[in-house]
DNA sequence: TTCATAGGCAAGTCACCACTTGCATGTCAA
DNA sequence: TTGACATGCAAGTGGTGACTTGCCTATGAA
């Protein structure tokens, strides 16, 4: 019931964060764009299906959507799901001795 | 390397986020308090040994504080840690058409 | 068409994690 | 002290999820 679970499934996996961590370097990045760029930048050597199951996890958390164009599926990243987070238990009005 | 693994494990369990729900209600509460006031008021059944691993792991990921007093133990609810996931994806500047 | 590229689907394996079970420790009252 | 209460610890179990493996579909170029 709109509890958000599908959210913190998603950011509950290291690999899934540094994914999130790529597109908010560089945007619509396809599939094996962002497997290139995880093994060259970040050192994971994570296998293509591994990725894609990552991205499927994303896609429905509502962090990233897809936009086809031919052959190709580009991945945007989107924000936006993480303001509920802070919105759920908010920060408190005084602040600790 | 400060990467918050912790923090996004704690949120990844459907019972914790209900004790942040909890302590965000009534802060300083006993792991007794907490157990029954599940029960009654969010009608999950969970042991008190599973509670107190479940305050464990919120305690490590830095989202509640202990204070001990006597035989008791209180918990204190803390939402900084929680900033660090809005600050890592930042909010895109361009809004959705 | 043929071939290479980009991606999808499904079953199987393995490790981690939530939960239980049982016992132990420590505090307070009578 | 005895007993009840509040919490802690540690080993064992079951289910979920990340990853692999293998095969399949679709697009585009020669």
């Amino acid at each position: 019931m709109g509890e958000g679970a599908d959210l913190f499934k998603a950011l509950g996996d290291a690999t899934r964060r540094i994914i999130l961590d790529e597109l908010t370097e560089r945007d619509s990045q396809t599939l094996f764009e962002i497997c290139g760029r995880l093994t060259m930048k970040h050192g994971l050597a994570s296998s293509r299906q591994a990725i894609s199951q990552h991205l499927a996890v994303l896609e429905e958390a509502g962090l990233v959507h897809t936009r086809r164009q031919g052959r190709y599926k580009f991945h945007h990243l989107d924000t936006s799901p993480l303001r509920a987070i802070v919105e759920r238990w908010p920060a408190r009005r005084e602040e600790p001795s």
